[in-house]
DNA sequence: GTCTATACGGCGATAGAC
DNA sequence: GTCTATCGCCGTATAGAC
């Protein structure tokens, strides 16, 4: 792995567990066995290394959902669902979840702007994907008829943050889970 | 009100907006017209100022969940978990639910364990409030008899945490209920 | 209790040798 | 590209006058 995508991932982490303004750049740098300066000749700044982030992770994130809805292997929409949610919080070095909602809910104050702009952008692009698998539920009756694709989606990604920070935590996803597809079910 | 009881309001505003490292003991001071060794003539450093927030914090949120589930203008259980949500995201400068919902979800690394011990043991006090409202609701008939009282507030818990962030938008909360609440009530 | 002044450390960032 | 050394700034925290 290259020394750039070696630096993104340590800082993925670190931002991810610690957040931006309690991850030093030296931090970084000596937990890959370097010193500070070597980041500097791969990033402009620190600002500039949590953007490469950013980019990262959400091209990660759109790639997965994106492979998750093809998987033949998840036939019904709920098993593509549950999925989805079951990955995110199970995964044990999923800092890449841990990262998206740490910096969407709560940005740096200084950087809140260009995050908010990519963070949005790129969440339009998956959620959308969602939003048409469940439309098309919606249209063959797994999900019930009377409510409408967005109804399910917002819910389905509160429940998304919601439960996003229990990690490891299986218990709790089966309970909102089990209440979660009771109130979406075709009858 | 007393200059400690003014510090207190300030810094709890100012760590929820901007977090316990992005907030400076100079700018709260300055907000408050003071300087920064004021504080320090009431809180004896930054941890013990936080820790004071955090245990103001707790208190107030077990006294509004006791009273909200004692109102007794809220009739239904639907009306009082719906209330206690939308009282959390609407009111504007609920800057309490914001600290309580950042802290707890996402600590500072240092004061982790503080912070865990501390808000683990009032969360216990309220949500065993809630726990008690939710099982005379299956017994009477009002929620599903065939859901546990754990299954739907530990449901009811991840709503609180995934629709916290959109402060102020209505919207999603319609729907998020509606589906939660589909899920739960008795057919 | 609140001020001015200051100590001390860690931060982001850079210069210049190799 | 990576190092050592250093800069300037701002953070927490304290001393001592009023």
């Amino acid at each position: 792995m290259k020394t750039r995508d070696k630096i993104l991932k340590e800082s993925i982490k670190l931002f991810a567990e610690q957040g931006f303004e309690g991850t030093s750049m030296t931090m970084i740098s000596s937990l890959l066995g370097f010193t500070k300066p070597a980041i500097y000749a791969h990033f402009a700044n620190k600002a500039a290394l949590f953007e490469a982030c950013l980019d990262t992770i959400s091209q990660e994130q759109i790639t997965y959902i994106k492979s998750t809805l093809e998987n033949p292997s998840l036939k019904t929409i709920e098993t593509k669902l549950h999925s989805i949610i079951n990955d995110c919080i199970l995964i044990q070095d999923n800092h890449a979840f841990l990262f998206y909602n740490r910096f969407y809910l709560l940005p740096p104050v200084e950087l809140k702007e260009q995050i908010k702009y990519k963070l949005d952008q790129s969440t339009e692009k998956w959620s959308s994907m969602l939003m048409d698998a469940i439309h098309n539920a919606i249209v063959s009756g797994e999900i019930d008829k009377s409510l409408t694709k967005t109804e399910v989606l917002s819910s389905y990604m509160c429940i998304l943050n919601g439960v996003g920070y229990e990690i490891g935590s299986k218990h709790n996803l089966d309970h909102i889970w089990k209440i979660f597809w009771r109130g979406i079910k075709a009858n």
